[in-house]
DNA sequence: TCCCTAATTGGGCAGGTGTACAATGGGTTC
DNA sequence: GAACCCATTGTACACCTGCCCAATTAGGGA
C-alpha cells in the first residue's frame, strides 16, 4: 500500500476502526479487521499502536467526540439557555439505527477489560455532563431555571437520556426517538421549573 | 466428574456461569471456564445446550431473575403504593461492587451479537417496567400519585435508574449508591406528585 | 448380578486472537 | 545517482474460541 506520513497513517487507522466499529461494534473489531479495511497489512497497526486497546479508545475518541463537537456547535447556536437545552436535547437522543449509542453501549461493557477505552469513555462522559450543567448554569443565573444544584440535575439529565437510548437500541421499538426527545424535554422542564415546548428542531445528524 | 441428572448438571452449570460471569463478565466467559469452574471437561456443556449463547442467556436470566424476584418480595412486603415505590427504588438501586449491573452492561453490549441474550435482556426489561408500572397504576387508582401516564412514567423512571446506574458502575464514585437512591427519589416524587423521604431502608442484598 | 442407557470424557477441527519481528522496498535527502 | 531511513509486509507464535464426536464409564432398572 501507498507510504504515508506517520500522522496520516494513524488517522487512518482510526478512521477504519471507527467505521468497522459503527457497523460490527467496538468489541469484535479485530487488528486484521482494520488492515482488509484500509487495505494494508495488520502487522502495520502496531506500529503506530501500542496495543488493540489503544486503537479501539482512540476511535472511540474520535466517534463520541464528533458527536460531541456537533453538539457543542448546535448549542452555540442557540439563543438562549431555553433554546441551548432544547438543542442539547435533541443532540443527545438517538436517532433510528444510529450506531453511536451501541458503540457507547460496547464501551460500558468493555471498559471494565479495556484501560484505555475506560479511560476515554470516563472522560467523554464528563464532557457531556459539563456541557449540560454549563447550560443549567447559565440559565439559573439568567433567572429562566430554577436549580438548586445544576451538577446534580445535569447528571438526573444526562443519566435520563442515557438509559432512554439503552431502552431505543437495545430493546428496539419499544420505545421511539420522538417519545425519548419529549420524555427528555418533559423531565428537564421538571427539572428547571419551566416549560419547554415547540416542534424538535431537524434531528439532522444524530448523537451518541 | 460425578454422574448427576440431567436437570441437576443443568442447573450447575448454569450456577457455574453465573459465578463466572459475575467476575469476569458474560463476554469473555467461555465453554472452557464453564467446565473448569464446575471440574468437569467442557464439552459437557454442549450436552445440555445448543449453544453458548443459549449457556449465557441462562446465567443471565437466572442472576436477573433473582434481582427481580428479591424486589417483588420487598415490594409485597410494603404497605402503600409510597412504600412500594421506595422499595422498588431501593431494589433497583446499585450496590457498591455489585456485578449484576455489569451483567447488565454486559449483556447490552452483546445482544446486538447473541440473540438468545438479546430476548432474555428484553423480557426481563420488561419485567422490571410492569413492575413500576403496576406501582405507579396502584397509586394512581388509590389517588396517592398523580400521573397521566402510568406507562411513561415507568419508563422513565426505570430508564433513569439505569443510567444512574451506569454512572455508579462504569465511571466509578462520581456518583455515590445513596446519591442514586436520592436522586431517583426526587425524580418519583416529582413525577408522581407526592413527597418521597425518610431514610433508605435497608439496602440489604442489592438489584441489577 | 448383569446390562443398557446416557452422562461424561478428551482430543480434534477449523478458525480466530493480539503481538513480535526479520525482510522488503519506496521516498527523501544528500 | 547513491545511501539511508522507515513505512510496510507477511509470516510465525502461542494461545484461545465454539463445536463435534467416538470412546468410555457410571449407575439405575431388570
Amino acid at each position: 500500500m501507498a507510504r504515508l506520513s506517520p500522522a496520516e497513517r494513524r488517522q487512518r487507522i482510526i478512521d477504519a476502526t471507527v467505521e468497522l466499529a459503527r457497523d460490527q461494534g467496538l468489541a469484535v473489531t479485530t487488528v486484521r479487521d482494520v488492515g482488509r479495511q484500509m487495505g494494508t497489512s495488520g502487522g502495520l497497526i502496531h506500529h503506530y499502536f501500542e496495543s488493540m486497546d489503544e486503537v479501539l479508545a482512540a476511535a472511540f475518541e474520535q466517534a463520541a467526540r464528533c458527536d460531541l463537537d456537533r453538539a457543542v456547535e448546535r448549542i452555540d447556536g442557540a439563543a438562549g439557555p431555553m433554546d441551548k437545552l432544547i438543542a442539547f436535547i435533541d443532540s443527545y437522543g438517538p436517532r433510528d439505527a444510529d450506531a453511536t449509542i451501541q458503540l457507547w453501549l460496547d464501551a460500558w461493557g468493555e471498559a471494565a477489560r479495556r484501560p484505555a477505552l475506560q479511560e476515554v469513555s470516563r472522560r467523554l462522559n464528563l464532557e457531556w455532563q459539563s456541557l449540560i450543567r454549563i447550560i443549567i448554569e447559565g440559565g439559573v443565573a439568567g433567572g429562566v431555571f430554577r436549580s438548586a444544584d445544576p451538577d446534580a440535575a445535569a447528571w438526573r439529565l444526562l443519566s435520563l437520556l442515557d438509559g432512554l437510548a439503552i431502552q431505543v437500541v437495545a430493546h428496539e421499538p419499544l420505545i421511539s426517538r420522538a417519545q425519548v426527545i419529549e420524555w427528555a424535554r418533559l423531565a428537564a422542564s421538571r427539572e428547571l421549573g419551566v416549560e419547554l415546548d415547540g416542534p424538535a428542531t431537524d434531528p439532522g445528524e444524530s448523537v451518541r
